[in-house]
DNA sequence: TATGAATGAGTCTTCATTCAT
DNA sequence: GATGAATGAAGACTCATTCAT
């Protein structure tokens, strides 16, 4: 393979490389991954790939925080800017069938999940700087809008949960039942009834 | 350890060896849990096992088959023997959190998630007999309650999901993030929640 | 292979499996030994090795132990129980060439030199309970032919060290040059000579 | 780094290359000593060391080549050049502890006794070229004394081992054992007492 | 000349599976 | 039926060597 000598050359091949592992865990789960399928992905040897990763389990944790960030920020990002909590769910519900069909989000899921016990403090890290920050985003724009008089919730972090609900069910069975026979799930009518049933039940008028 | 003789006995040992397999598999994920630590939980020995179980595959297939339908089956009676969909929404309430914290589904969704891909067969199996019949029983309920007047319903199918959704997150968070540092979930309220705003999204009086 | 399964088969098989660790580490070097290899002298597989040794840094610690000692017995009991200075020297001359001809010693020093710096504890340990020891018994027989007027000596601890320089030569040319081409040496003559030369120079009478 | 241009310039790195291959060979062995920190200890990357030299075992035979031979020529040069063998025994008291702590000897001595199996070729040359050759300067030395009548020799070639045998258990210590903790020898007093009863049992009269 | 990215042969180590007792 | 010693396939990881720049 020819040589990656500049820094930013270098770069790329280390995002490819964590691409290619990512296909590779969520494929065979991490235990049964090869070191040297993931280099061949990118045709590159086994060798190289310990130029850039010092070892497997580096791989991976340098994988889960390199794809875990970027969908949450634009969360946190939707959250914060939505002028009103009925138009977030709007956003959401436009956000949702996307990120669940073209991110990494739903092999990341299943990869962290599948092998959570063997990285406890990648799961630790998860939680804390993905989950429990993407819930609050949520939390707060229902704080903001309970307080603004927009709907009425005593309960914001609950509520956030069952806000996240559909889209980890979609993204668990995006991960797991998407390839298998039986009827396919309409994402985005999916979305669009939750968010309906959610501002019924908050007592929003739907747009 | 003393020989099971008798065919009871031996549907015990079988029984024991499977929960073993199901922990050992939840703790270390399929590959990297070792046949001889399954055994030792249950104190026999490597090649014990073996007697049960003609391979590890094996032993992974018959525990999922073993341990899925249970849970399913007192969905279908739950769903089935409703007086209404109000009643039935309530049971769940109850219901859903007793099985999150004590039944064996939340290691087996971990499990089955985990090494899915490995394992095909098993998942598309898991689909068609626990996962679309569960969803089709509460379908089946919402159809009955909307043709009865009782709520009004355009997609049984999807809104089934959305009933769904809160516990599939509640599993997957009790098999992953449970006993990571952060916030607990107070799961009895957020399912008290989650039914109350079911009812209200589709037109039902809070009894 | 047949299996070992009473303990006194079991302590065989592992002894067999540390003389052949000494062979193939003293023909190849630490490193550069196979662990098959090994295993391969006793007929055995690579696999059961692993049941007797948890690594190779193991064996090679668990060889030294159990090579390292019966030697040092040998001379300290030689050394308490000389009726005499001179009679001792005269065990000496006997004892010396057998035990370089036939011992283990000369691999055992060839290999513990060789690979002294990445096993600095073995070390530290062979010459503290080794090394030191045996000096300390030839000392401490000078120190009592002294007092008893049959020699006369003003650094014990010296004089040992010169007692012994012949043995180390000739260990260390067993081990590293014996097996070259150019003119053997007669141990038994060597030693006899050394032996002699000592006397004199003590102003022990020859017997 | 800078180029080196002038052979004179290439022929300091060649020898700076050696030194270093001599620390690492003597700190790790040669099967774990790794080409890389060699070139690193002299400020040059890899591909430079194969610029010297064309292989791993390329660079150590070199290296005993070079820092064999010059020990040896001052010895020689001592022997033959020496007035009187009492005055020779004397220049090696002082000669001997000043070459065990300051030359390359003692590393030398560990690095080709640890891995002398593997270059057969090398050991048969060290020992033609530098051990029998050092040997027989001794033993010509003691001839020569023997046929002036200075002392009476029988077997010249065993007494020159005994003369040498002090310093080889000395490198020996040095290499393997120096670091360690434990009381340290007196090297010039050690070498002091050898060559005082080396006289002693030769019969020559102590100056 | 000098560099260091790329390669892949080589070795330790693990563990599912077998089978003699 | 139960055991656990033996096996060997499989995979992570290292590092000597090459070669494009």
């Amino acid at each position: 393979m020819k040589r990656a000598r500049t820094d930013s050359a270098k770069d790329a091949r280390r995002q490819r490389l964590m691409a290619a592992a990512l296909d590779e865990f969520y494929e065979r789960g991490f235990a049964a991954a090869r070191m040297e399928d993931i280099a061949q992905r990118v045709n590159l040897s086994k060798g190289t790939l310990y130029l850039y990763f010092s070892s497997k389990d580096d791989l991976f944790r340098a994988l889960i925080d390199t794809f875990a960030v970027p969908n949450l920020e634009q969360i946190e990002h939707m959250m914060s800017t939505a002028p009103s909590f009925s138009m977030a769910l709007d956003a959401i519900a436009v956000f949702a069938p996307e990120m669940i069909k073209k991110s990494h989000l739903p092999k990341l899921l299943k990869v962290l999940a599948g092998d959570s016990h063997n990285f406890p403090d990648v799961v630790q890290s998860y939680r804390s700087n993905v989950i429990d920050r993407g819930l609050t985003a949520i939390a707060g724009l229902l704080k903001r809008a309970d307080s603004e008089g927009e709907i009425q919730v005593d309960d914001p972090a609950l509520v956030a949960r069952l806000v996240i609900a559909p889209m980890v069910l979609s993204l668990l069975w995006q991960a797991v039942f998407d390839h298998t026979k039986g009827p396919a799930v309409d994402l985005a009518k999916l979305f669009q009834l939750h968010v309906r049933y959610m501002k019924r039940a908050l007592g929003v008028e739907d747009a």
